[in-house]
RNA sequence: GACUCCGUAGCUCAGCGGGAGAGCACUUGCUUGACAGGCAAGGGGUCGGUGGUUCGAAUCCACUCGGAGUCACCA
């Protein structure tokens, strides 16, 4: 093994060795509890980034930690079509090309498509494989496999049979740019800086005018009537008047309603019930007529007359320009408000009359709502985001499914040629001749809700993965698709299935760059996983996003943070070759925990025993930064830095029966602290757990540790911490005299009682290795030399006489120091201690610890004291 | 307008009812037989503010200041 970790070389080729031995594969195995994971499918559009790789490294870690639990563990990794994205992308392509998709018609385009669906689709599993992702392929489902697309059909198809999809004439969300209706939520709202423009629309008896204003003029050429409150005095007299709309010389009626805002603005409101939700509202409850003014481009249509074949925009501005020189328009005001644009194409969204597909809400939200009340809920970690979810179900509208796009699952509605009647169904009518098909496809995120049972071969209900790993166990994804997918997976499960479709979600923040900010194209500011794989390898980049954060938190991305973990991996890297370099061949056979144990030893199998115990209860809890804290406290700080260095007394002597009880405990500590890191970082732990004596073909197949009772032992502990606290008091005293190590000098130890005093006895081997003294003496009474540097410690007191280093005047101040610490802290315990109150209320244990800090205290001040007295003597 | 999150060491973040922690940065020393990307020792914080609950608050509650976000409304 090299002297420093190289990630490219330790990743090289086990991926393969993995996939190869089935590692990752359901095995079906009815003497073991299934658990299941899905991964969130990516889109097919392009390259995984950072968010992804942190999601599914938390997936990783899951999956792997179940699987060496003993569970039959699924993991079933899939894509999405993502339909206007990856449409959209073909289509820039095409751009490119000089063509565009009409140039190719239906059929080609969609060959296309599915060319561009295998590239990337290869690509991503490449990044998969990069980050060491423990998938069964076996079962990989793509959104538009003939199953899953079974699935959506028969859930259009039945949801249509109960009323809760249905077809209609309403303002939708109209993307100009992609041409298609988005739903509520693929609408994004920004701050701009617009302008309220006001109007004077004159009185058909010319009687004078009514003022109104609009932030978007254009539409007025669509308007049908003007509304105002019913109770508002100033235009009581206008009601059911006429005015003329300027421009189109139309006559349109000044109606009441409920609606309109006295306060706001003059109190009177255009109406243009083909542009606008409240107005379509308003429209149908006056049955105004509903004039389209715009194509689905965007331009203008024949409605708009004379501005026909202009560009919404541009027929603002010169619509503007012409109010304004017939005095119609008085007053452009700046305007600051929130116009909705498109997720995708980021145009500006159209409020447009249009018929489309919604899903019926109501229903299903309820349904979905109250399954939070029963045993079957969905477990929201942290918890506080259930909130979130609900908040959005409560106040949930119908959902337009409809998408005017290719490239997506068509919807199952055929229009009767002649009648125009609508045949719904999983197939085609039997006259089909007779009949055409919608031409449109359904709302990507119509196929992925469906994506917990779809994957696992329903609607086939006898189908035995259905039956096995549903519902599934963990879903992991960010905060940011909450509405989208996992509040629609929730209601069409319990629609479908009946049930939760998963028991638990983690959901997880965002990566941002270094300054806090979103990673973004048009920022430039994104970090390629994949170059961090390369730089730093795969575990630096899983640990890094692991433990970087706490659940639900964002995440910023700092070079220097995965370094740090390198470090780690490059740390652990010397530790076990420090190991396996003294091994001499040991076989697994051979590892034998059962000879007489050192303190150290004792201690090592002790904290062992605590951090399983620890890392374990995290990773069940969700919280991998804790876990994950916790083993790099214990290898860096415990095993490295203490063990290590202790367990070179034995191996370098010549006790033969030590010497191999020492290197059965490097070899099994190493082993089982292995197995807690394989989930974060699973190439590293394997290369170094197939060089371990070992059973078995693969660490990710080893059962995970478990706590051993028989190693736990609080003597030893409290025996290694008075020797850890010798051995820095007297390196402490070292560095303050500027002695180094390599100086010998003249130790005496005072031990408290005998007891001690035969514990650090058997124990000075350690205190010569790590204080290199002249001379150690250690006893319950010693002769305290007048020059000297001295340190107390709970049980006992060090002295080293340093004459001619000894300033006593500084020794005398530091230890006035020391007094005061203790002096504090003694009155600190003693005021506890003497509120009755604290004696009383609080836990007997804690107590009766504040009593033996308060000794312990006294003890050391009494001992600074004394020392104190001696030297200024 | 409703809701949520964050404010802890110079920086990035843990901790979330019983004595302030980590990584990086900083200071000093070290050719210690795994690692100088290392080892050893050290400096550094009235845990945003004010009240309250409690024997005890960084941790729970209320208010408040500052930052971020989600949803709704926006003629």
């Amino acid at each position: 093994m090299p002297s420093k970790y190289d990630p490219n070389e330790v990743e090289q080729g086990r991926y393969d060795y993995w996939v190869n031995g089935k590692f990752f594969e359901a095995k079906d195995d009815e003497s073991k509890d299934p658990f299941t994971v899905v991964i969130p499918p990516p889109n097919v559009t392009g390259k995984l980034h950072l968010g992804h790789a942190w999601d599914t490294t938390l997936q990783d870690i899951i999956t792997r930690y179940k699987r060496m639990q003993g569970y039959d563990v699924l993991w079933l990794p899939g894509m999405d079509h993502a339909g206007i994205a990856t449409q959209a992308k073909v289509e820039a392509k095409l751009k490119e090309e000089g063509k565009n998709r009409y140039d190719l018609g239906r059929e080609k385009f969609i060959e296309q498509v599915w060319d561009w669906k295998e590239e990337y689709a290869s690509f991503i599993r490449k990044q998969w494989e990069k980050l060491g992702l423990g998938l069964d392929y076996s079962k990989e489902r793509f959104t538009l496999d003939d199953g899953l697309s079974d699935a959506v059909r028969e859930v259009f198809v039945t949801l249509y049979e109960k009323d809760l999809i249905y077809r209609g004439q309403y303002i939708i969300n109209w993307d100009p740019d992609t041409q298609t209706a988005l739903s509520d939520i693929e609408v994004i709202y920004k701050e701009v800086q617009g302008a309220f423009y006001h109007m004077k629309y004159p009185l058909k008896d010319g009687s004078g005018h009514i003022e109104i204003a609009t932030t978007r003029p254009e539409t007025m050429l669509g308007d049908t009537a003007v509304a105002v409150h019913p109770d508002d005095e100033r235009y009581q007299h206008l009601i059911g008047k006429k005015v003329i709309l300027p421009i189109t010389e139309r006559e349109i009626e000044i109606v009441a309603d409920d609606y309109v805002d006295m306060e706001f603005g003059s109190g009177a409101v255009k109406i243009t019930p083909a542009h606008d939700p409240n107005d379509f509202e308003i429209g149908n409850r006056h049955d105004l007529e509903r004039i389209l003014i715009m194509n689905e481009d965007g331009s203008m249509n024949e409605n708009a007359m004379k501005y026909q074949g202009m560009d919404r925009f541009e027929c603002r501005k010169q619509l503007v320009k012409d109010l304004q020189e017939e005095g119609v328009l008085f007053k452009i005001e700046e305007h600051h408000h929130s116009v909705g644009h498109s997720e995708r194409s980021g145009a500006v969204v159209e409020p447009y009359l249009s018929t489309q597909w919604f899903v019926k809400m109501g229903p299903l939200a309820k349904a979905a709502i109250d399954l939070q009340n029963t045993d079957d809920k969905v477990n929201f970690v942290p918890d506080r985001f259930e909130k979130t979810y609900l908040n959005w179900m409560e106040n949930i509208r119908d959902w337009c499914i409809s998408r005017q796009l290719w490239w997506g699952h068509r919807i199952p509605a055929w229009y009767h040629k002649e009648t125009g009647e609508i045949y719904v169904g999983k197939e085609a009518p039997e006259d089909t001749e007779n009949w055409e098909q919608d031409e449109d496809v359904l709302d990507t995120w119509f196929s992925s809700a469906l994506w917990p049972f779809s994957t696992l071969g329903w609607p086939d209900e006898n189908n035995q993965d259905l039956n096995r790993y549903f519902p599934t166990d963990a879903l992991v994804t960010g905060y940011d698709i909450i509405f989208f997918w996992v509040s629609r997976m929730i209601f069409q499960s319990k629609q479908f299935m009946n049930r939760r479709p998963f028991k638990d979600v983690l959901i997880h923040g965002l990566v941002r760059d270094a300054e806090g900010r979103k990673m973004s194209k048009s920022l430039g500011n994104g970090v390629d996983p994949m170059d961090v794989v390369e730089k730093y390898g795969a575990d630096s980049l899983r640990y890094f996003l692991a433990t970087g954060s706490s659940p639900g938190q964002d995440l910023r991305f700092h070079w220097e943070k995965i370094e740090a973990t390198w470090n780690f991996a490059n740390k652990i890297w010397n530790a076990s070759r420090f190991v396996l370099m003294n091994l001499d061949d040991m076989k697994y056979e051979e590892v034998d925990l059962s000879g007489e144990k050192s303190v150290a030893d004792q201690w090592i199998l002790t904290r062992l025993n605590e951090t399983i115990q620890q890392v374990t209860r995290h990773i069940d809890k969700y919280d991998f930064g804790e876990a994950g804290r916790h083993l790099y406290n214990f290898i860096w700080d415990e095993f490295c830095d203490w063990y290590i260095e202790m367990a070179k007394l034995p191996l370098y002597g010549d006790d033969e029966q030590a010497k191999h009880t020492t290197k059965s405990i490097l070899v099994y500590v190493l082993d089982q602290t292995m197995r807690m890191l394989h989930p974060f970082m699973p190439f590293i732990t394997e290369e170094i757990w197939q060089h371990l004596p070992h059973d078995g073909e693969s660490i990710t197949v080893a059962e995970w540790p478990e706590v051993n009772p028989g190693f736990t032992n609080q003597k030893a502990s409290s025996e290694m911490k008075l020797l850890v606290d010798i051995i820095r008091s007297i390196r402490n005293i070292r560095a303050e005299v500027n002695t180094p190590m390599s100086k010998e000098i003249q130790m005496l130890i005072k031990a408290n009682d005998t007891n001690i005093q035969e514990g650090l006895q058997k124990n000075r081997h350690y205190l010569e290795r790590f204080c290199n003294p002249s001379e150690l003496t250690i006893d319950t009474a010693i002769d305290v030399p007048e020059k000297a540097m001295s340190a107390v410690v709970t049980g006992a007191e060090v002295y080293l006489p340093l004459e001619g280093l000894i300033n006593i005047e500084e020794e005398i101040e530091r230890l006035q120091k020391e007094w005061n610490k203790w002096n504090s802290e003694v009155e600190r315990v003693e005021k506890k201690l003497a509120n009755e109150k604290f004696v009383q209320n609080a836990p007997a244990d804690i107590v009766e610890q504040e009593r033996e800090k308060g000794k312990d205290y006294e003890d050391k001040r009494e001992k600074v004291e004394q020392r104190l007295k001696d030297l200024q003597s």
